[in-house]
DNA sequence: GGTAGACCTGGACGC
DNA sequence: GCGTCCAGGTCTACC
């Protein structure tokens, strides 16, 4: 008989909305049913890998999560599965208020969170995954990390273990096959310390300079992954933001002008702006798609970026 | 400091 | 079914 738990929310949290808020939701080991409104992902727990489904039955804001998990867990793995949840979802963001405060246009709707890792480690590797490709390569080398590595998605030392060749042949990462291997290994080695980057009182321009000098990660991929720290004072600016720049907002000239445009539109939003974009953009996605907790993940494997939106 | 080209995968397209 | 083109961010070499 596996365990249930039930996990309060802050009375502002709705499942549908916040958990389907980033595409990570949607790779792999995450999985999303639509019809059941559940999300099913293993986690890598003390007493090994544990299969749990997450639902919030009382579909209105504030109300409890409930968690069944595919097998029973030690005391000590609840509060560890707990608190990779509260990962997840955010529960424990404290500045929602203030991000409304900043930006109203968002405060009817409650959107604020954007879904998560469990990890910061698997946060760096999604991002990774996510560079110079498009969506569908991302959910591939995602899902096949998950096959091959680790089917609750690999850990440091799983991930340093690995032979680069290996990742390239079997995971399709391509080039990124001996840059995930040193993020691993530096990780594993505690070279980056994964706690000092969840530390509050680290400054931000502490930790960008710390995820600039990583391999593989250069000026958009350190800005979404501080992102996922819950850090939002910097754009991560790719072809998606000047695509949403030229078709949402109506900007025009080069990409270097749509650039200090972009930059421009969001400074009033300061320490939220990169939430501010996000919900745009997530919005015309939803304007196009549908709410995305209606999405079926094949479906939107090949029609997630706004080029196919359109 | 700015820029060109290489790095890979997978989808679209033409034949 | 095959070949070609293209999209996508980071890194290195070069000016």
């Amino acid at each position: 008989m596996g365990s249930r738990l039930t996990i309060q929310t802050p009375g502002d949290f709705r499942f549908l909305r916040d958990a389907c808020s980033y595409g990570y939701f949607l790779l792999a080991p995450n999985v999303w049913d639509p019809d059941r409104r559940t999300l099913t992902r293993p986690l890598n727990l003390d007493e090994g890998v544990a299969t749990l489904t997450i639902a919030q039955p009382q579909n209105r804001r504030g109300a409890p999560l409930a968690v069944v998990c595919d097998r029973a867990l030690t005391r000590a793995e609840r509060a560890q599965a707990k608190r990779q949840i509260t990962r997840m979802l955010r529960l424990d963001d404290e500045s929602v208020a203030d991000f409304h405060r900043v930006d109203p246009r968002w405060r009817k709707s409650g959107r604020a969170r954007l879904f998560r890792s469990p990890t910061p480690f698997e946060d760096i590797i999604k991002t990774v995954t996510s560079c110079n490709v498009t969506w569908p390569s991302t959910v591939n080398m995602n899902r096949r990390l998950c096959e091959v590595v680790c089917p609750a998605f690999p850990t440091p030392a799983q991930l340093a273990r690995k032979r680069p060749a290996t990742l390239r042949a079997r995971c399709s990462v391509g080039y990124r096959d001996q840059r995930m291997v040193d993020l691993a290994r530096i990780a594993r080695q505690g070279e980056l310390d994964l706690e000092w980057l969840e530390d509050a009182a680290v400054s931000d321009d502490d930790i960008h300079a710390a995820l600039l000098a990583l391999p593989g990660i250069g000026p958009y991929a350190a800005a979404n992954i501080m992102m996922l720290l819950g850090r939002y004072g910097r754009l991560a600016i790719d072809t998606e933001t000047i695509r949403h720049g030229k078709s949402v907002l109506g900007y025009k000239g080069s990409e270097a002008a749509i650039r200090g445009k972009l930059e421009s539109h969001y400074a009033p939003f300061g320490a939220h702006k990169f939430r501010s974009y996000w919900f745009e953009v997530w919005d015309f996605y939803e304007r196009k798609q549908g709410p995305a907790h209606t999405w079926a993940p094949r479906a939107v494997a090949n029609a997630f970026t706004a080029a196919n939106l359109k």
